[in-house]
DNA sequence: CGATTATAGATTGTCTACAATCGATAGGCG
DNA sequence: CGCCTATCGATTGTAGACAATCTATAATCG
């Protein structure tokens, strides 16, 4: 009866397009201060710019491009305050997701997390940046995720993007990523313990001097 | 040479359409529930659903509305986990700002909050509450303002919009009003000290509790 | 020659028409 | 009667054409 097929996405063409450009921006494959022009894009995609637009007005909503009337789309440029203000804004939301966690007793749910930082280190063995990558993206997304806290988790989505444009943009040394992996383990035995204090700190040593890192070596280059 | 000729605004129609829309919303003229028909809005307006769809898209990504698809755009309901989660996010940003304030070291710069706060007490004294709502928008926008952290002011526009939505669905006692209004003169003061510790007590309770007020009665009429 | 004004090309802003999809309801069929 | 299917009206999704505006360059005028 249920012969399991793959959902087939129905998904609009101002989504795919959304999704597209979004990801394009968020890899470093459109870089800041590039601009978009809807005809091209349209062509490009073989669509009309109707959908283009409107995917154009979300990107600028969350901030990802900045429009000038009649004059065109750009990607947004980063500063290095920019850099300061979105890793000082991930510490903050980070360490209330914790905070929560920590007060609403979930601290005997973390076995996902534990599982993650698993992964990470087999990752870490085999030198596998990318998947580095994406395994520290989810250990994040799930701490964020297990404060229940909607609001903070679509804050959370939008901020979690900067950080990964930042990423793409700033070419980071292997070791950073393996010394990172490693900090993981700490942070979910304070939680585990319940220790709020030394998983705060932990967490805020453990993003602050990823984010140290990156503004560092910012030159205005972008 | 500079006959100082007012400005004219040349905003486009998505722009005027967003606005007039985000303010019905806020202000409680179009309710949590209710549907927005993009070819009603255009009739009303005078103008053809192209820009009304841009504005939609971007009231959908600042969650004040939600689409679904071929189906129709509605105001987003507000659970009264919505608003806790709203009033306990407005607290951990506000609070963030005024550690970034005293650890900046412009506790010296507070003129500007006293003299919105004098306004207040006029405003209560007169039982001006429409009034009383500018002014206490006005000093948290300030105190924001005063981070000098133009992310953390991006994301606290978004829960401000939230908050004038809620207070507006609400009908709250005057006595409240007069209440809130006397306490931001101590949170001043404690800025001023640059002692952090209680100026973060201070706020924590001034609108945590205006927050268990709203939602003790939120019953899910909303 | 210098400053202002007109023009051209490119791009965004808006409008109208049409296509796709959804929910509900009526009709067919066992 | 109960269930499936077809059709209809309403609404959103997309396309293509036209209007408005901007930048830069050329033309005009003193």
């Amino acid at each position: 009866m249920k012969p399991n097929l793959p959902q087939l996405k129905n998904t609009s063409i101002r989504e795919q397009t959304l999704d597209a450009l979004r990801e394009a921006i968020l890899n470093g494959e459109l870089k800041p201060g590039q601009t978009l022009i809807e005809m091209d894009l349209a062509r490009q995609l073989g669509v009309s710019r109707a959908p283009i637009r409107e995917a154009l007005r979300i990107l600028n909503s969350e901030a990802l491009v900045e429009t000038v009337p009649y004059h065109g789309t750009t990607v947004r440029r980063l500063s290095r305050a920019d850099i300061e203000e979105i890793y000082s804004m991930r510490v903050l939301l980070e360490t209330f997701a914790i905070e929560r966690i920590v007060q609403a007793g979930k601290t005997d749910e973390l076995g996902g997390l534990r599982e993650i930082v698993a992964q990470m280190v087999i990752g870490g063995r085999d030198k596998d940046i990318r998947r580095l990558n994406w395994l520290d993206r989810d250990f994040h997304d799930a701490l964020i995720a297990m404060s229940g806290h909607r609001l903070l988790a679509a804050m959370w989505q939008n901020v979690s993007m900067k950080v990964r444009q930042v990423m793409a943009l700033v070419n980071r040394r292997n070791s950073d990523l393996q010394q990172i992996a490693q900090s993981h383990l700490p942070l979910i035995a304070a939680l585990e313990r319940g220790d709020l204090g030394q998983a705060t700190l932990l967490l805020r040593r453990h993003i602050a001097s990823a984010g140290d890192l990156i503004a560092e070596d910012w030159q205005g280059r972008h």
